[in-house]
Formats: C-alpha cells, structure tokens, sequence
DNA sequence: TATTGTTATACTCTATAACTATA
DNA sequence: TATAGTTATAGAGTATAACAATA
C-alpha cells in the first residue's frame, strides 16, 4: 500500500475514521448551539464580547485573534462601543493603540448569552445516564487538551 | 433553593458545568478545524455542497437546512452552477421545482475539502494513546446520538 | 523607517418585497 | 389562492489600499 492516492498513509484508517467522527460531532453540536440560542448579537461581536471578558484587548490583538482585518475590528469595536457594550482605554504604554473592555452591559449580554447557548446543550446532557455523563466529561479534557496543543 | 435569580434549577451545577464544557470543546474544535483548513470554497458554499452529497435536494430545502433565505439559495446555487460544481435538473412532480445534485467536479472537490479538514484532526488523534482514542470513540458515539435527537 | 489604527472603497452574503410560473 | 423560485434593492461584514499618529 506505497501508491494509494485518495488516502493519507501517515494515519491510521482507524485514525482518520475517528478524526472524521470527532470534528463532524464538534460541528454538528456547534451548529445545533448555534441555530438553537437565540443571539443577542451576531456572532462576530459575540466572539469578540467573549475574547475581553477574559481580559482587555487592543484592536489589533482582537484582529489577530479573530482572524479578520484591522479595517474589519475596527468597524465591529465602533459597533459594540456604539452600544455602550465596550469602552476605549488609551494604552498605557504606547500612545498609538488603546485598550478595549467591557463595559458592565457588556458583561451582562455575554453572561446572557454563554447561559443561553448552554442551555440546549444541558437539556440534552440531562437526559444521559451517569456513566454517559462521565463518559463526557473526561472526553471533553482531552478534547480541550488537544485543541489547546 | 426558590427564587435563584442567575442560575437554572432544572439542572444540577455538574450538569450544567459539563454541558458549558462539552459546548466550548466543540466550538474551539470547530473553530481550529475552520481556521486550520485552506477553504477551496467559502463556507456557506460548502454547507450546501456536504448536504447534496446525502441526496440532491430542492433550493427550498436547502434554504431550510441552511436557515437562509431563499433568494440568498437562489445566489449561491447559481455560483455553484456557475462554477460547474452542480446541476439543476427539473423536479419529477413538480415543474415549479427543481432538483440540486452535486457534479463530479463537486463531488471531488467537496472529498478533497472533508480531507483537508480532518487532516488536522487526525494528527492530533495520532498523537493520543490508545486509551484515549478509545474513550474520544465512545464519546463521539454519544454526542452524535445527542445531535441527532 | 516600522507599526497601530482609521478612512475610503469595493465585493460578498444576507434579507425583505415584488414578480413569474405552477399547484 | 397558495407555493417554489427568481429578480430588485438595500444593509451588514469583509478585504485591500491609502492615510494619520506614534514608536
């Protein structure tokens, strides 16, 4: 098996079955949170509101992050400051950038929203037995180390 | 434990910790898988693409699986027509309709996207022990049960 | 001179409303 | 009259290029 073309000879089939299986239920569980919440936001802001509730963040940091533009952060940080759902801070070491942060209505519409899009998932998660449950929980570390890798 | 005002009560805090983990696990997963792949395609395109693998289906189902509108159904259709990577042919029983099926061109091209995304799970995969393979299997068999319920 | 962020401009994807053809 | 799909139009979100202020 030196010259098949259709397939990755550096897996296993085994490998790649299961690799195929984990990121279809990542994205069919993905997809179900999302069209089942209702956003309070879309979901560009939202990611963005869940990027500073760990920590202030300049424009360029949050670009980075979330893999769009400066031009592109720019527009969404003037949309959610519009709101009053970020502020503005200069940066206290370089007077070209500043720092943005949550204000405490931001705060309270991402709580809002991280227990709204839960609550489809702990319904469901409700429903599994015990071991089930504990089935999950140690896959769910292991899935959190691996994409944290 | 009456009037708890921040908190769900149909469900226990384990419940809900595990459910709020589960959830994060998938999307992180989802959104390296998304990051991680070159898209021969914009996303939206190859949504539709993955659903006309299962059968070929009508705009209007299509827009109800994507939750999109049928006028953007309309456009991205046409790209994809346009681009040769599936087909109109007319709807047996209803001439209004209409039958969306994928092109060999769409079907290879929509092989080679699923490969490339799972690429970057497998490696991640290879480099789990057996045991935890293992338990990744008995998980994802459970969180697909979950999805599809 | 390089970097951070903004403005100018254009393209894509989306939606609602109005329209055509068929059920 | 209701439904499937398209066309017309407008609103978001995104990107690249050019610009301002600061390092």
């Amino acid at each position: 098996m030196e010259t098949t073309t259709s397939t990755d000879t550096r897996f296993t089939e085994a490998e790649l079955k299961l690799a195929n299986d984990v990121r279809m239920a990542c994205q069919w569980i993905s997809r179900r949170v999302r069209f089942e919440a209702s956003p309070a936001a879309p979901p560009h802001q939202v990611s963005v509101l869940v990027r500073l509730r760990e920590q202030p963040r300049t424009p360029g940091e949050l670009a980075d992050i979330e893999r769009v533009s400066a031009p592109s952060m720019t527009k969404t940080v003037n949309c959610l400051a519009d709101q009053g759902l970020v502020e503005r801070t200069p940066h206290p070491h370089d007077r070209r950038s500043q720092l943005i942060a949550l204000t405490p209505d931001g705060e309270a519409l991402i709580e809002r929203t991280i227990a709204d899009r839960d609550s489809w998932m702990a319904r469901r998660v409700a429903l599994l037995d015990a071991d089930e449950q504990e089935l999950l929980r140690r896959a769910t570390a292991v899935l959190l180390r691996v994409v944290s890798e």
